[in-house]
DNA sequence: GTCCAGGTTTTTA
DNA sequence: TAAAAACATGGA
């Protein structure tokens, strides 16, 4: 068992419940889920901190380390939030509807493929793929000492194994015409077209660039792998509700919404992103219409 | 049955 | 070059 205070107004329940993951369950009493090969049950206090229950999979002498990086409890998120509060009102109204969300720092291929499968799709119906692409192909993973025998958790699937499959090979994901996406983003890390050490030592625009040679990869997915998979905080994500909530809130800059945001939030457009989308499906009703 | 979902690619004008 | 259509699935 793992004890985690400081968790400087971080909430576990709007963190992973905000769109950017798609592997944790609210239990009642706390979250289940995996990440890197990390099946953990994790609880939160009143005091605000974090206990993490292993599960399954691995358990090393980095595990704090590991979810106090994941959880980005690094970063200075108290000092942030009231920078971006003192920049633009709007933001400050963003930020209050869920001040405890952080963006987490997921991996590279699990959150490329994750949002290769999100395009036109749903929340619900992307947790399902994502779980059948691991229960299916992910390795299972050893069950802690003492963990109650039932559940068995995986891995997310490697790249090689998924890049050694034919499209039919994935119809049992039911991702329609997703599974050749998945297919094409897995055979070109897997051979190294595609190389998350590259990405990393690329500035954000050309990482994206490098991202967009992948079939079903946009802007959008390009922007989602750089702030949820790599840890690019300028990267911002536009699908819908962020772009209807660029017109709403940010009028005269809902052109450059990105840019001008990035210079709110010295970089962070992407971390204030996460704020925006909360509060867009919050309020549904105040976010512009739909067209342009 | 119709509509829509954290888009992108392909086709059409 | 820009706007529409197609793309597979499943829940509301």
């Amino acid at each position: 068992m793992l004890l985690i205070s400081d968790t400087k107004g971080l909430s576990l329940s709007q963190t992973l419940d905000c769109g950017q993951c798609f592997r944790w369950t609210s239990d009642g009493q706390g979250w289940h889920g995996v990440a890197a090969g990390r099946a953990v049950h994790i609880k939160q206090y009143e005091t605000g901190a974090l206990e993490f229950t292993t599960l399954a999979g691995r358990q090393a002498e980095d595990d704090e380390e590991f979810w106090r990086s994941y959880f980005a409890l690094d970063l200075d998120y108290p000092a942030m939030l009231s920078g971006m509060c003192a920049a633009n009102s709007s933001l400050a109204s963003c930020v209050n509807a869920a001040p405890g969300i952080r963006v987490l720092r997921q991996q590279f291929f699990e959150t490329l493929i994750s949002f290769l499968i999100s395009q036109n799709n749903n929340i619900p119906r992307i947790r399902g793929i994502v779980e059948r692409l691991c229960t299916g192909l992910g390795e299972p993973l050893q069950p802690a000492a003492g963990a109650s025998a039932g559940e068995t958790y995986y891995a997310f699937p490697t790249p090689e194994r998924i890049a050694a499959l034919d499209e039919p090979d994935l119809d049992f994901l039911r991702a329609g015409w997703r599974s050749g996406y998945i297919l094409d983003a897995a055979r070109r890390v897997a051979d190294g077209r595609l190389s998350e050490e590259t990405l990393r030592a690329l500035p954000t625009k050309e990482a994206r660039e490098l991202l967009m040679t992948v079939r079903g990869v946009g802007p959008k997915v390009a922007d989602c792998t750089l702030l949820y998979g790599l840890g690019r905080w300028d990267a911002y994500p536009i699908d819908v509700w962020i772009r209807r909530a660029n017109k709403t809130l940010f009028a005269d800059h809902a052109e450059d919404a990105a840019a001008y945001l990035n210079r709110c939030t010295g970089g962070a457009a992407g971390i204030a992103q996460q704020y925006i989308f909360a509060w867009a499906r919050e309020n549904p009703e105040l976010v512009a219409d739909k067209d342009k």
